[in-house]
DNA sequence: ACAGATAAGTTTACGGTGTTAACATAGGTT
DNA sequence: AACCTATGTTAACACCGTAAACTTATCTGT
């Protein structure tokens, strides 16, 4: 009469281990299906507010615009995000991923340290190119950035772990003349945003004609710091 | 019976100039008047946009705000200004004036080419510290800007046409290597204007940090020019 | 001198935004 | 069976930029 599952057979002990566990089992996969669901969902929404991002622009993006994309109310998304800001962060943080996979792939593209940082400087601004409201978002519309950190801080942040990286191999060749590595990170870095920065935000000349310009900056720089 | 004013004793022909033109006068007065109010009025609310522009920062700046602090119904300010943004673009251009004539009095504080283009870059940079929310509208606001000049036009611009000037007068000492004259302005541009944008966008840094990554910035860029 | 045009301001209203609060409900837990 | 919690909903609030209609004062032509 303890029984409480009377409709079906309860087939108890089926397994030697130890007792009472079956309930548990279930339990935490119901548990897991139901957190599997909501990363899904999750991760759907995010997809949407993504694509939306680059099709309309950053000025245009509208959370109440991605909802009804996603099928939802415009309050739903508010049980998974906890606000527009913190939706527009995440969608940041999966294209941090991708940009320093880019950067990495360029740096890997060649071996002397020079030519790698030729490389991630072309890389860099190709991404601006390609993703001008995506850029515009991650570097240019997040006033909470940083936040006071330390020059060493900033120059061996996750997202710029490769351009230091390579900085720190041009200077081992004596190539960075007095600069520190993280000096002459943050002026080679500066350099690339300032013409990413012109990218998306200005369309005052064909994006060719910035690599070319990323060319000769980056050439121009890395002469400066030899001689430095 | 054709005199128009009969409240007045007409004075007729005071002076020798030609007849019936004392209506004229007063009537061009009246509308002289009526454009110096309608002027003032604008330059009123344009000071106002300019202090909260500054004050609540670029992404707070309200038109209705401004228009009741300047004591008028949001829909007046339509009379004066095509829209927000064209009132926007009017506080932008008051302020590029003072920024190239920042500029140029950072070039007058020096003669040799080289240290002109480091007092430039030194004051390019200061400015985006002291008006971070004007900067900001300035450069990275205004997707219209430009709209498909060529390299020439851009750094010939007005606002840069210090700049360059300064980078001719360097070429003409043989400083800039191989480059064109604007190659290399669009170079130096796009170097500060990368910090400066830093500056205005993310605070990872103090202030005073930019300046000296500033200078390391000049002279690397100044002498990798040399050496093109 | 008077009628009409013109300019500058108002109120009202529309469609949009992000966000909060109150309510509904299905699922899992006890 | 009762309860709780997670996940949705609708309604509502406070903004925003802007268009349309209306009021009113001023200037203008006859």
């Amino acid at each position: 009469m303890l029984t409480p599952t009377p409709l079906l057979p309860a087939e108890p002990d089926r397994t030697p281990s130890p007792p009472a566990k079956r309930a548990d089992r279930v339990r935490a996969r119901s548990a897991a299906r139901r957190e599997s669901e909501r990363l899904q969902l999750r991760d759907h929404v995010l997809q949407i507010a993504q694509r939306q991002l680059v099709a309309h622009g950053y000025h245009r993006f509208s959370l109440r615009e991605v909802a009804e994309e996603a099928g939802y109310s415009p309050t739903a998304l508010y049980r998974h995000f906890a606000d527009r800001d913190a939706l527009l962060e995440e969608v940041c943080s999966r294209y941090f991923a991708q940009f320093s996979a880019v950067l990495a792939a360029a740096d890997r593209s060649a071996t002397a340290p020079r030519a790698r940082l030729m490389a991630q400087a072309q890389a860099y601004v190709q991404f601006a190119i390609d993703n001008p409201a995506v850029y515009r978002l991650m570097f240019l519309e997040r006033p909470e950035m940083g936040m006071g950190l330390s020059m060493e801080e900033v120059a061996s942040d996750a997202g710029f772990g490769v351009l230091a990286q390579a900085v720190g191999a041009l200077a081992a060749t004596g190539g960075i003349g007095s600069l520190e590595v993280p000096q002459a990170t943050m002026v080679l870095w500066a350099g690339v945003h300032g013409l990413a920065a012109m990218v998306v935000t200005m369309n005052l000349l064909p994006p060719q004609h910035f690599l070319a310009i990323t060319h000769a900056m980056s050439v121009t720089m890395l002469d400066g710091l030899q001689h430095g």
